[in-house]
DNA sequence: GCAAATTAATGATTTATTCAAG
DNA sequence: CTTGAATAAATCATTAATTTGC
């Protein structure tokens, strides 16, 4: 944290320090809204906080709003690193696993349904608009994707599953039609199955 | 809408029923896709879904989208229902442990720090400029707060992820608890933390 | 046993939120 | 700060289960 501070560390307990410097338990009281959801905090939520936090040391609105502000950059970043950090790794290790993947559901391929095709909803009448791989990119365009999936498949906290034994999920005959994509970013749109 | 038409059932067969009758295989796959790990299908993906689907039975891709739509939406509703569940009964049992839930913050209440409040930022110096609660909705009120983050905690496919810290908050103390359920499916809900 | 009547599931729409470019 | 894209939540509507009275 390089407390630049020649205070040391006073400036909770009432120095004047040049900028503030949380107690213990004001992080942790922190952190813990954080963790129950709180990223953005309103300006009355900002006073209150404070107002309680205050108990445990010096301490202004503007500490709290830049601490989450922070707080939630840089939380986004962290994940954003592991993220990459395992698809990094994953690709190590299986640099042409497709295979535990669904069908791939190559863009452009496959046939479609009658011409007019899916698009981004709302209230439209499933006109033709098309491709609009916008919610692609999410997926299939992004190489991150199936990072993710492996990563909430289910160690986490999700609740699912267990119903049947996950034995690996015969979808389709899967024919492996995977289309490599060889423009310019060539990450498989692929789809795990969860075992 | 509102075709008349008691052509029962068989608009997955072929007929003209009002609305989209999924065949038993289709179910089945889709149902595998979802528990694959596939939670919303790109543009692209329903493509093909749709038409690999098409062999069991009439599809179209809006009635895809939909099915993933409202599979996760309802599969989303009952792991709330859950939970609630969960608390309620925890609150029988420890009818004062707010501990590990956030400090209250009551709106409207509290101490503020000196007049001088925070708002909106940006570089502002503070303003008074007040409420907004906008954000609020969310948080500070509940404790069930908690809960509905773990929620929507990357069952998604959804790479973002940067909604919600992707460690697991723990809620209570819980370790590991099994919920039974009532409803139909009676998959259990068990939530471990991630770790 | 069988339909009309009622309830539960679930497909389809609409409306609100959310994030993050511009 | 505004706005567009993408969801997720809430809601409507229809189909399938089921209950019920005969």
């Amino acid at each position: 944290m390089t407390s630049v501070v020649p205070v040391k560390g006073t400036t909770g307990g009432g120095g004047g320090g040049s900028r503030w410097c949380p107690t213990p338990e004001q992080v942790m009281l922190l952190e813990g809204m954080y963790r129950g959801g709180l990223k953005t905090p309103t300006a009355t939520q900002i006073q209150q906080i404070t107002a309680r936090l205050s108990v445990y040391g010096k301490i202004q609105g503007k500490n709290v709003f830049y601490w989450f502000q922070n707080h939630k950059a840089r939380d986004r970043q962290k994940l954003r690193k592991k993220l990459m950090a395992l698809y990094q790794q994953h690709r190590l290790y299986n640099p042409h696993d497709h295979h535990h993947f669904l069908p791939t559901l190559h863009p452009q391929g496959g046939v479609l349904e009658d011409a007019s095709t899916c698009k981004g909803m709302m209230n439209s009448n499933w006109k033709v608009d098309l491709p609009s791989d916008q919610t692609c990119k999410f997926m299939c365009d992004c190489p991150l994707m199936s990072m993710m999936m492996m990563m909430d498949n289910n160690h986490g906290t999700t609740p699912y599953c267990t119903r049947v034994p996950p034995k690996t999920l015969q979808l389709f005959p899967i024919t492996t039609t995977n289309l490599k994509n060889d423009d310019d970013d060539d990450y498989e749109c692929t789809i795990t199955t969860n075992l």
